[in-house]
Formats: C-alpha cells, structure tokens, sequence
DNA sequence: GCTTTCTTGACTAATGTTGACTAATATTAT
DNA sequence: ATAATATTAGTCAACATTAGTCAAGAAAGC
C-alpha cells in the first residue's frame, strides 16, 4: 500500500475500471494531466502492465479523436505451451526451424491444416526475403512469435 | 468508445445508409454543410474510408447536378477476387490498407475470424518492423501476398 | 555499488481539419 | 455553335491534434 510509485496508481486506475468493464478507453493526454505526469509515462505503464501475457490487448489510435483502448481477453490454457515456443524461436529463426514450431501447434491441436498453411505463408523464404539473411530471419521470429502471442487467447 | 472525430461521424452515418441500400447518393456541399465541415472533408473521408479494399466503388461527377456515389460491391461475385486484392497489395502496403485487405478476405467468406486474427499478428507493425518503414511495407506486401497465394491454391 | 525499474522530455509518426486553388460539367448568353 | 458563367467535385499543402519511441537520468531494490 505504502510506497507506491505512479505507475502502479495509474495501473491500479485503470485495472478499477477494467473490474466492472470488458475494456477501458482514454486519451493518454487527459490521464497524463490527471496523474501529473508526462504522456508518454501512460505507455510506459500500458507496456509494462498490460501485455498479452497478463490478458490484455491494446488498442490506439492518434490524430482527433485518438484514443487508447485495453481490452481484457479471455486467455486460453495453451499458456505454458506457448510461452514454451515463443523461447523456442527467440530473437531469430530459420525457416526449417520454423517449420517445427509450426508443426508442434498443429500437432497439439493449437492451429488446424488450413491455418498452418497461412502461417507458413507468412513466414516463407519468398515472403520474408530482404537480401539479409540475417534480418530475414529476425522478421521471420518477430512474425512467429506475433502469431503465437494471438494464438493466446479467444477473440 | 465516443466517436470523437467528425470524419469518423460521417463515415458512420454513410455506412448506415449502406447498410440497408447497396448504395448511397450525395452532394458533397450538402453533407459538408449537414456536418459543419468544409466541403473536401468529405473527400478525405471517402479517401480514407471506402477504398477498394474496403469494398467500396466510389463514383462522381462535377458540374451541375453533381453527385458522388458510393457503391458496395459484393467480392464473392468477382471471380478474380484474390487478384484484385493482390493487385491492390502491390508491392508495399500501409498497416492500414493491410487491414482492410484482410477485412475484405473476412467479409468475403475466404478467411475465418481466427485466420483474420493470425494475418493480422503477421502483419502486425510489431512482427514486421526494421526501422526502415519502406522496407516494413515492402516485407508486408510480401507476406501478405504469399498468404492470398496460398488462400487461392485452398480454395 | 550494481542492477532494475521508473520518470521525463525531446523528437517522431499517424490521423484529422481547413482552405486556397484547380478541374470538370452544366447552363446561359451571344 | 461558341463563349462566358455558374455550379459542382478534386487536389494538395499547411496546420492541428492526437499517440509512440527512445534514451538519459533518477530512484528503488538488492
């Protein structure tokens, strides 16, 4: 209770509302004031409190009428498994690698045949293919691991 | 959740028309003055709002009696579909043209909510993201033709 | 002390709004 | 018919209004 930093109050804020409601919207400018703190300290927040892994999607918007929207998410009990891959592919993967781990989700009953197919689309060497090894394979973990994070949960 | 924005006003309310009538008719002056806007506002709105890739069909014409003309065209009845949107990928797309690419596959029945969900995470600015912002809608571009490639061989 | 987390602000990016100018079409005058 | 004028829509660039990123420094934990 004591000590608490601004963050977690605004956390604290937002995760109040987020009891009684599905999702929360706000603009980041009007929190910001209301909490005395800079704008960007509200992403700081979103980023480290409301990831995917603790059961929220985030929404923006900027320009008029901009807006920032967290949703709660249903999270499915696939957790473990996909954290479990998500390690697994890293900050970069090849392509072979990356069959695999497509492979384990469809054999785990995470994604049908169809849906596989569209993932290795995603990630295919004409797809992902900048002239940089290296960097193809970065985008190709970066794709991976997106998938496998809206893999997560029920929308 | 409140609309702040007038486009966002006014792109709703042609969208209720349309959804009860395959098109809707207006003078842009009209509407401008309706929503107290000047009057290339509404051009802007159409612009950004009912592409192609949204699966809409503008027409107009200047002059006396001058009108614009927004038209749903229903995907399903085109057989090239998947090449069209193709065609409208190009070889670099924005996130959010991206988005309305994929929209289009979800309405047009070629792709479920799940599979909607997995090419977003794919094309998502967090999977796809370089620092180099051309390369980002090149490397989108790609993958997400590879993905309608595939979506035209299954079905 | 060292490391991690928090705070701040300068800079960037996306989106929306406005108005001056241009272009196309229709109508009227000659 | 042709030219002049009126009546529409289109384009574009400046400006406004939001949110995002990043890195430096401060504070807190160990």
């Amino acid at each position: 209770m004591e000590n608490q930093n601004i963050s977690d109050i605004i956390e604290s804020y937002l995760k109040q509302i987020l009891a009684e409601s599905q999702q929360v919207e706000i603009r980041r400018a009007e929190i910001a004031d209301q909490f005395n703190v800079v704008p960007s300290q509200i992403n700081y927040v979103i980023k480290t409190r409301f990831t995917i892994q603790d059961g929220y999607v985030v929404q923006s918007k900027r320009g008029g009428g901009g807006y920032i929207r967290i949703e709660k998410v249903k999270l499915l009990d696939n957790l473990d498994f996909i954290d479990s891959l998500v390690t697994a592919v890293g900050d970069h993967i090849s392509r072979h690698d990356g069959l695999a781990v497509v492979r384990s989700l469809f054999e785990a009953g995470a994604v049908s045949r169809r849906e596989v197919n569209i993932i290795l689309a995603a990630i295919d060497k004409d797809a992902i293919n900048t002239g940089d090894r290296d960097l193809d394979q970065q985008i190709r973990a970066r794709v991976l691991i997106s998938i496998l994070n809206h893999l997560r949960y029920e929308s």
